[in-house]
RNA sequence: UGGGGAAUAGUGUAACGGUAGCACGAGUGGCUCUGAACCACUUAGUCAAGGUUCGAAUCCUUGUUCCCCAGCCA
């Protein structure tokens, strides 16, 4: 029973879950539930592995069931332990717990062979000389194919071949072994497809135990019969594979899970395949594969991103049958959905500009008492200093204000959050214009931000006491790319012509206040007024680093936006 | 020209023969010591055409469009 069910709290069921529902009512698995997360490490993890692996272990999780971790490593060319690594910080830092049950399907490769002996003696599967191109060739087109001339071998012969085959006998690519199905077929999968290849190569697991390995299709199957699995989730494209995954385990009669396809993530602008992720990392337009700007989780991660807010995210978007496109809005709503209660609030200026406040005792400093987060309660409080020359950001100040500009200008009473009421008396300006610093007053009598008299100002900027402040870097970020659907390429193009050169800012001399000083890395907190800062991890002590997670709604910026047209 | 899938507001998703709803986005207003958050309102949809039915997004027929498949990758 799913547990939203028992909660008495009934959330609406995708298809999976539906069919999950249905089969623990109607005991077709004895009630078991069991599902499994089988990435091949050949890659980090992204958000769209993140939709996968949430629907796995969620549904595991909500229907009283476990769902594995297993490592489908059934290609030693591609495969890496440091993948193997990625993957389970990875899920593990999402929050999911798969227990005891850890496993590689590389620890199934003698039973698979076993099996690939049954198979031969019941005359299901034959050995081929066949070369790559040569079975490509009688594979056909939709007309059909034709029988391979190998096909008739007697079992004895195959049986002898395949054990030469294992036992490295043969270079790679010589030979392979085939299912013996139907070259007429008019899916493409059943006419009699590749079970076995000769690759003479180091497995990171097995090392050189294997001369063979085993083909996906065949593989799948098989680690989800071992394991026990009821409900085999995996992505669309794996439609045309159901009726092979089928045959094989029918003609094993072995246990028999059910294969379930949905579509995999899309997001607007941004790439989703592995292929295209690593050339980004390979060719160096991204710092690697954390980098803050990559859709792979430990790049989400050190951008800021919490595990419960792409849960939600994948639980919002849920599952379904066709191919869609989510829009990053909702990831970003979703994201700052719980970064809002979550994250400590702090006052840190991007852009500062100085503030001088002229009838402010000079060397005084005072401590001010700041919410840490009005969303949270028992976040409790701390103390900000303040003194008489201060930084504001320099887009708080405009000497020309136009229409809806409620921010600080000349003559204008503006709140410095938690401090006092200032206004702006005097600019100062270098000799080429620019502005350098400004001169205010302020109201003693508006201590803590309010005024006894009851008058009220328009606006309240966040602000950093001089004297104490902490510079910092801070990278801002934006989409990686110009386009929302960075594949949908023009003639002659690839997508890495569509990458954002804005996608990364690099600020410095910003000022933080010092309650920040020891930071820990990869903490997540809100610059006030400004959106969602993380520490990075290049940050070293005396020696601040933060990324920008996401700016804040800013209905400002749509105001300038729409003036500027 | 073969096979396998799928079509609901701009986007993502519900409705399982009985009032087409929710979320995001966008817009308007309220509130505010974050132009945030929060609150209220507005916006906008069943791929098309037929049929069955008292009643169709849902069932049937025909069509249209989109996705996947001819690796010894997964």
């Amino acid at each position: 029973m799913s547990q939203d069910a028992a909660n008495q709290n009934p959330v609406k069921l995708d298809f999976v879950r539906q069919i999950v529902a249905d089969d623990c009512k109607s005991g077709k698995w004895d009630g078991r539930v069991v599902t499994r997360f089988p990435p091949e490490p050949n890659g980090y993890l992204h958000i769209g592995h993140a939709k996968s692996v949430c629907l796995n272990f969620g549904i595991a999780s909500e229907f009283g069931g476990k769902c594995h971790l297993r490592f489908d490593d059934t290609n030693p060319e591609k495969e890496e332990q440091e993948y193997v690594d990625s993957i389970i910080e990875d899920v593990k830092w999402l929050g999911w717990d798969w227990g005891e049950n850890l496993f590689f399907g590389s620890d199934y490769f003698q039973q698979m062979y076993d099996w690939a002996v049954d198979l031969i003696k019941k005359g299901k599967a034959y050995v081929c000389d066949l070369t790559a191109e040569q079975t490509r060739e009688y594979r056909g087109g939709v007309e059909g194919g034709k029988d391979s001339p190998y096909r008739s071998r007697s079992v004895e012969e195959n049986l002898e071949l395949f054990e030469k085959m294992k036992n490295g006998d043969f270079p790679d690519g010589a030979k392979t072994l085939r299912a013996k199905i139907d070259m007429a077929h008019p899916n493409f999968n059943m006419r009699d497809p590749v079970m076995y290849r000769i690759v003479h190569a180091t497995h990171h697991r097995t090392g050189d135990n294997w001369c063979v390995y085993p083909m996906y299709d065949w593989a799948h199957g098989l680690e989800d019969s071992i394991e026990n699995i009821t409900h085999s989730i995996c992505t669309l494209e794996f439609e045309n594979h159901r009726p092979l995954y089928d045959w094989f385990l029918d003609a094993l009669e072995v246990y028999h899970p059910q294969q379930i396809e949905f579509a995999r993530l899309n997001l607007t602008y941004t790439v989703m395949s592995k292929r295209k992720l690593l050339k980004l990392v390979q060719d160096k337009l991204v710092a690697g594969w954390d980098d803050p700007r990559m859709p792979s989780l430990s790049g989400m991660r050190r951008r800021g991103f919490s595990p419960e807010a792409i849960r939600n995210f994948c639980r919002t978007i849920s599952v379904n049958k066709f191919n869609s496109t989510v829009d990053f809005a909702l990831l970003e709503h979703c994201l700052r959905q719980d970064l809002n209660k979550t994250s400590p609030r702090v006052m840190a200026v991007l852009n500062p500009l100085k503030v001088v406040i002229e009838n402010y005792p000079e060397g005084q400093i005072e401590q001010l008492e700041a919410v840490n987060n009005p969303e949270d309660s028992s976040a409790g409080t701390r103390q900000v200093p303040f003194s008489r020359e201060i930084y504001i950001e320099r887009d708080d100040f405009m000497e020309e204000a136009p229409k809806k500009f409620f921010r600080l200008t000349p003559g204008r009473e503006v709140r410095l959050r938690y401090a006092y009421f200032v206004t702006c008396t005097d600019v100062v300006k270098d000799s080429d214009g620019n502005i350098t610093e400004l001169r205010c007053t302020y109201d003693p009598a508006t201590k803590g931000g309010d005024a006894p008299d009851g008058r009220k100002v328009k606006s309240t900027l966040h602000w950093v006491c001089a004297e104490n402040a902490l510079d910092a870097q801070v990278r801002l970020y934006e989409h990686l790319f110009t386009k929302e659907n960075p594949d949908d390429v023009e003639e002659g193009k690839d997508f890495t012509d569509y990458i954002n050169p804005n996608s990364l800012t690099t600020l410095t001399g910003c000022k933080i206040e010092p309650s920040l000083r020891n930071a820990a890395p990869l903490s997540r907190w809100q610059f006030e007024r400004l959106g969602y800062f993380c520490v990075d991890t290049d940050s070293k002590d005396g020696n601040l680093v933060f990324n920008r997670t996401a700016t804040l709604r800013d209905e400002w910026a749509k105001i300038k936006n729409a003036q500027k047209k």
